[in-house]
DNA sequence: TTCTGATGTCATGAATATGTAAAATAAATG
DNA sequence: CATTTATTTTACATATTCATGACATCAGAA
C-alpha cells in the first residue's frame, strides 16, 4: 500500500508498530534514531512517517522541523508518537508541522486507522479535480460545477459528493460516510446522511437523480 | 448482522460479551473451551471470533494457530481478549495472526466498536465479484446482472442468491439459510426461505431453475 | 392409489428504511 | 455579540420489503 518509516528506539514499541502496519499491507522500516531514519530518506522518501518524540539523538520536534525545511520533505505526511499526555506536547507537535499524532499506549487499532486517514487525506489533497461527467470539482477553487454553471454547496454537501464521486459505482454504507464524512461512527437512528443526501439531489438538478438509493445498504453515485 | 462464536470459560465476562454484541445486532454464540468451540466451527464458519487467551483446554493463541492452518477458517477475523497487558502479549497476538486484541477489563463500548470495525474491515477487502456463468453479482455496486441486464432484487433476495452461489453445488438446509441470511434460528413452520426462493427463481428468469430443492435437506444452486 | 409431510404460491398487514419539512442547535461571520 | 448560515435533530410521511398463515400442490412411502 505504503512506504511508512517508523523512527522508535523502544524496540517492543518499534517492532508493534512494525507489525500492525505490515499486517495492514504497508511496506515497513524502521529506525531506532534519527540518524539512521535521514540517512534513508536521503535516499527514498516514504509515502508516511511516525515520528517518536523521545528519541536518543534528536528529538521528534526537531526531526519535524528539519522535514520541513527540506523542499522534498516538505510536505512529507507525519505522525507523531508521544508518551506526554500533556496538551502542550501535542499542540508543539502539530505546530511544528506534524499532521497527526498518537498517545502511547495506543491500541493497534487506533495506529492503523490513522495511519489510513492520513495516507487518505494526502492523496486527496493531491487530487485537482474530480468529474462525472459535466459535473465538476475543482478542489482548488473549492468548486462545484455543473455545464460551466456554479453550484453552490456547503462544506457537508461538498464532501459528500466528493465522497460518492470519488467512489462512483459502488455503493457506500452510512457507517463509511460517517467515517469519511463526519469522521464519527454512524449511530442507527439519525437522518443526517439522508438529509444532506437530499440537499445534494436537489441541489445538482438534473444529475440529482444519479444519485442512487441502495434499500439496506447505502448510497452511490453512478 | 454477523456471527460471531465467543470463547471465554469465565462465565461472567462471556455472558456481558455476549448481550453487548446482540444487542449490537449480531448473532453470537458462547463457547466455554476450545473443544466446543472447535465442534461448531467444523459446522458453521463464524464471521468473526473472539478468543480469550486464557483457557481450560488450549490457549488462545492455540486456537489462532490452528485456526490459520485451516484453508477454510484462515482468513477468519479474530479479536483476541487478554488480562496480560504486558507489550509481549500484544506482539505474539499479531504474530500468531489475530486481527486485533482487546485489554481486559474493556469496556462495552470497546469491544463493540473493535468488533464492528474489524468486520469493516474485512467486508472491504471482500469479494468484488461472484459469478455463476452468465450470473454476476456485483458486490461494489450491490447489483445482479445476467447477460449485461441488471435484475432488481431486494436486500434479501440479493443475501440469498449471494449465499447460494458462494456455496454452489453444495446442498444447504434450512438452518444455514436461516442462520446466514437471517442470523436467527430456523422455525420449523416457517414459509419464510421458501417465498423468498420462489421470488429469486422467478427473477432470475432462465436461471431460475437452476435452484434446486432437494427434498427433506434444502436448496442448492447449478 | 391414497396418504402424509414437504414444498410452492398468494394476499396482506406489519415492520422497517428512507424521504422530507420544519424546528432546534451550532458554527461562522462581520 | 448579533446575525446569518450551516448542520443536526425531531417528528412524521411515504415507500418498500418482508414475514406470515392459509391453502394448493407435489413427491414419495405404504
Amino acid at each position: 500500500m505504503a512506504l511508512i518509516y517508523i523512527v522508535e528506539d523502544d524496540t517492543n514499541i518499534r517492532e508493534i508498530e512494525e507489525f500492525a502496519l505490515s499486517n495492514a499491507k504497508h511496506k515497513v522500516l524502521g529506525f531506532s534514531c534519527a540518524k539512521d531514519f535521514f540517512k534513508k530518506t536521503d535516499e527514498i522518501i516514504p509515502d508516511l512517517c511516525l515520528i517518536d518524540i523521545m528519541l536518543p539523538d534528536e528529538s521528534g520536534n526537531e526531526i519535524v522541523k528539519k522535514l520541513r525545511r527540506n523542499p522534498d520533505t516538505k510536505k512529507l505526511p507525519i505522525i507523531m508518537v508521544t508518551a506526554k499526555t500533556s496538551e502542550l506536547d501535542l499542540v508543539k507537535g502539530i505546530e511544528d508541522g506534524a499532521d497527526d499524532y498518537i498517545r502511547k499506549p495506543f491500541s493497534v487499532m487506533e495506529l492503523i486507522s490513522r495511519v489510513k486517514a492520513l495516507l487518505r487525506r494526502v492523496e486527496k489533497e493531491d487530487i485537482k479535480e474530480l468529474r462525472l461527467d459535466d459535473l465538476i470539482i475543482n478542489n482548488e477553487k473549492h468548486e462545484v460545477s455543473l455545464n460551466e454553471t456554479v453550484i453552490e454547496l456547503t462544506f457537508k454537501e461538498y464532501e459528500l459528493l466528493s465522497l460518492f464521486i470519488m467512489n462512483k459505482g459502488i455503493v457506500l454504507n452510512r457507517d463509511v460516510i460517517m467515517d469519511r464524512v463526519w469522521g464519527t461512527e454512524y449511530e442507527g437512528e439519525s437522518r443526517t446522511i439522508d438529509m444532506h443526501v437530499k440537499t445534494l439531489r436537489h441541489k445538482l438538478g438534473e444529475y440529482g437523480n444519479r444519485i442512487r438509493t441502495v434499500r439496506n445498504v447505502g448510497y452511490m453515485i453512478e
